[in-house]
DNA sequence: AATGAATGAGGTTTCATTCAT
DNA sequence: TATGAATGAAACCTCATTCAT
């Protein structure tokens, strides 16, 4: 019955919705490039002509994915964050966050983070922007860890990230579930990987 | 005369050599999907038309840079491990030559280290297959080292690779070196992040 | 209240005349192939759906602005008549409000004074028999002048308004005045142009 | 015989001149907006894309449109002066050939002497920049007229001028020949219309 | 070994217009 | 009186590819 009443209430915004569900998926599924605008409609269950209603362009879609992926994911890993203590502890939580809504959470996590598409400048500065926003929240993480000194935090970060956001590559549902990846890629940052008797060579 | 030489010698070779190489630049630049027969083809110095003479396809064009990149960073990586010992140490060697040809070396490394374009299938498991093959090698040097139990090689050798692979979207050449970067990525998996006296929460 | 009768009795009138005066600007500026409904309707402050309540298409726009152009231009070239006299003297002044009125009265003298557009056939018809109508006014302006016996009036007409009509082509305002234009086109006409002493060959 | 050889030789030019002329007929009947690309190939013989290995876009066309007509416009213009001599003889004569080019030459002719479409930046200038070229045969016609003093020459061009490109607005071939028109408005000019005896009011 | 010329399919976008509200 | 939302048709143009030479 809510459910009804939601639909009813839901359908002005429904079509721009489904549009830009459509977008996300071929995004992520064949590229921007390589994503038609013929097919994103068809995806969303309209005429191409009627997406230039809702979007001024291709690119402009793009840049709508990428705000809704950003805003997703930023609340998604901010609020696993909301009461939880211990600068370690935060940060695994963040990278739980983080991967399981890039590997199971839907198509606009995943196109939020992927290697930028070849697009004019104005829309990938955009899209930059927005990234470096959401990545910040990773800046202040490693910020309140207590590291050995001369380690690289800028570093550090992309390698934390890289190895995530590279995950979706050889991911595959059903196998080993995304909190543990992101678990044991946390702990081996942490804890070191040397056996305490084989020495470093 | 020996230029007279080299100059037929390498004609046949280089038309092919150059076409692989602007293919290669173009891919790398743009993506699979955005870079077409035309531009290549000016990249090269030659009409589209005559691509066709060299290569069937512009999927086999994409797969002909595969394989030269892919037997480029081979050689590269598994020659990087000549004479060298110490199983972390071999590691690092391997991460630093990985790094150093994907950062510096030019458009084949960059060109097979990208998550792969979304091409029918029997050039994308051609590419895969390639691909997996130059893994192996990680996948060796990981099962040289004495780890701590209950470590997940699989999940380590991934992180390693994606934090590598995904550096060529934040570096920039004139700054770090690829070496030093790979350097700590080794180290900081290795040693672990830890302070002693701080805890691990 | 005188306001508030203003405001009802203007209102309709004045969102007609607006889109009126958009779609001549747009019609004189780009043409009218080139001059699309969404600019059209952007012109008058309105949504592209809105100008279909006034007109039932953009080709009964087009004849709406011949109308409005040509009665503003009768009227103006037969008002400049009243009350002048001498057959010279009144095709002069009539000249004078035609070039007045094209070159700087605004876009409905232009837009009607221009090679009638690329229409079907009722609409052509219509905008053609309006056209020849306020032309009339000049063959019966000739009809009075006691030319040399053999005088292709007919010709001598057409010559007439095809020099004026065309005068928007290389006409920039604040140099010469329409009139004096005006005056020079009738005066060389009238008086000719060879010098006494110089022979016609 | 000759025919066959000469079909023979033209033939690697040949496309590109169909092409052109079929451009131009369109231009010149629907104006440049309404003329489709489609249009063009269709009346060239050939696919719409197949345009594009010959030029490069629909303004490029135009352009080419308007280097070829003026080439032939101006050729044909010069031409006629050849050997003639007299002052008004030549403005004469130049007017005859100008004015048969227009109404009987062909599409070509026609072309080049409309107002010029609304076209971006370049292509307006370099039309436009062609066209004075032409008329500067004009300008030199009545620099060597010895006219009565504060005769205005410009605007004695733009008149004559005007008043035969106007003329494809009205001109109905099988009518009266355009050269007679010529004559007749050069006449007008030159011996002025004020019947000796009725006066110039 | 290469290319000039062409093409069918499909790309993004704009068009005039409709219609329920 | 006006418009938000949509659409079928068509716009210009680019695509990978072909083929005779």
């Amino acid at each position: 019955m809510a459910q009804a009443a939601q639909t009813t209430t839901d359908k002005p915004r429904n079509k721009r919705a489904q549009l830009l569900e459509a977008a996300a998926e071929h995004f992520v599924r064949h590229g921007y490039a390589a994503s038609s605008m013929r097919d994103i409609a068809a995806g969303a269950g309209m005429q191409p002509a009627s997406i230039y209603y809702h979007f001024p362009s291709k690119v402009d879609l793009l840049v709508a994915v990428h705000e809704e992926g950003l805003r997703r994911i930023t609340q998604a890993t901010a609020g696993a964050l909301i009461g939880v203590s211990g600068p370690w502890t935060r940060l695994e939580a963040a990278c739980i966050a983080h991967l399981t809504a890039l590997l199971e959470g839907g198509v606009f996590f995943q196109a939020v983070m992927r290697e930028p598409p070849d697009v004019a400048g104005e829309a990938r500065s955009r899209i930059t922007e927005m990234r470096d926003e959401y990545e910040a929240i990773f800046v202040r993480l490693l910020e309140d860890i207590d590291f050995p000194v001369d380690t690289d935090r800028h570093d550090l970060r992309l390698m934390l990230l890289g190895a995530m956001n590279w995950s979706f590559t050889w991911y595959r549902s059903g196998q080993e579930a995304p909190e543990s990846i992101a678990r044991k890629f946390v702990a081996y940052l942490r804890d070191g990987l040397a056996a305490p008797l084989s020495g470093r060579d």
